[in-house]
DNA sequence: CAGCTATTATAACCAGGTACTAATAGTATA
DNA sequence: TATACTATTAGTACCTGGTTATAATAGCTG
């Protein structure tokens, strides 16, 4: 072709062509036309080839993402995921240090991200409708960093009526990081309560 | 019209469209023709009427809430707004809790963004490269509810060269809604810190 | 009966594609 | 050199899920 210099080859196109639409998934074939310099053709094959769906379709995927999410919640509730629960008595839930989660500086993991996932453990392994964080005594032992995929266990140490005590302990492989002693009110006794924190939703 | 007492009148269909489109926004014309049964025009005079966009135009502005959601996740990175800095003394944050912390069902706000705030401070407080938070002994005094704004005021109780005591109350207008007890690393000790937790950052 | 609302029908048109067929340019290979 | 193959472009028919406009019909009301 005589313009062949002036475009790129193929494998640099469909790079391009990824990075276009994942930084900007509402991106038209139209539009992608313009940016590539190539026909509309192409960029359909290009996407053929690359297995990506047409805009509508990457909307409804986006769409249906979200909508799950938000129906999902209850799940979502709970910061890491929970592999072991028996009710009232012990819990365990296992949570990756993503980029998301550290101070880019350090690539020490923010402290809420680590409690926030104790915690959520502690409101989950209580069998009730609601249950809401009254307390929480803590201790960072070690920083958790990016990367590291942090294991919580839970026991749930005292059962009342109205408030239960959960013991957090997470670790990253033996090495204790993180360490809480939590007071959990139940909804059975809720008409005492003032503080609380967390609703617990079980499906 | 024969079948008159058969279908809705206008007020109800227009009740069931709604309440039909609210819990499966994925729902196309046809399948709305199909349950209310009516004409594909009714169902269109009456969304007009209503005006509910159509399905595509529901899928994309669903994808684009999650888009934008994903996008401003760095922003959220920094949790309250610090109004007031007094290094090694006090400070202040405010922080607007907003529909991304609170559980839906409940509107109660999420435990770890009111401890973020808290701990966030604590951490800006102190007048170090790097501080890492060590302890903590919190108590959730009653909860936090959406639209609220929390507002959080810290003190240096007692600053060692290694360890400041930091002591955060947070209210939403008089109320005591949280109170910690922070213990903080100081960078000037690090050789013997083995604990930690947050970097604190200040731009 | 006219005037009105509610409903249905019909047709043209649109975006943003898919699926298929075919033509062309350039390159490699027997 | 002829042939095969890849990459690209072109064009057409068709699809979904609509919009817009125009008209016809049913049923009620004053």
């Amino acid at each position: 072709m005589v313009r062949t210099i002036e475009r790129l080859p193929k494998r640099q196109r469909h790079q391009l062509l990824t990075g276009l639409i994942e930084d900007n998934p509402f991106i038209t074939d139209q539009e992608l036309t313009r940016q590539l310099k190539v026909s509309i053709q192409t960029v359909r094959l290009d996407r053929l080839e690359l297995g990506i769906p047409e805009l509508r379709e990457r909307m409804k995927l986006m769409a249906e993402r979200s909508y799950d999410a938000v129906r999902s919640l209850p799940l979502h509730e709970v910061i890491g995921d929970i592999v072991d629960l028996q009710l009232d008595h012990s819990g365990i839930s296992i949570f990756e240090i993503k980029e998301e989660h550290v101070f880019s500086r350090t690539g020490i993991a923010r402290g809420h991200h680590v409690f926030a996932q104790a915690n959520s453990l502690a409101v989950a392994v209580i069998n009730d409708e609601i249950a809401l964080t009254a307390t929480a005594d803590i201790r960072f032992v070690r920083s958790v960093k990016l990367g590291e995929k942090c294991i919580a266990k839970a026991y749930v140490r005292s059962g009342g009526r109205s408030k239960a005590k959960v013991e957090v302990c997470s670790y990253v492989g033996d090495e204790l990081v993180f360490q809480g002693h939590f007071v959990i009110y139940r909804s059975a006794g809720e008409s005492g309560i003032e503080g609380g924190m967390d609703g617990a939703d079980r499906n």
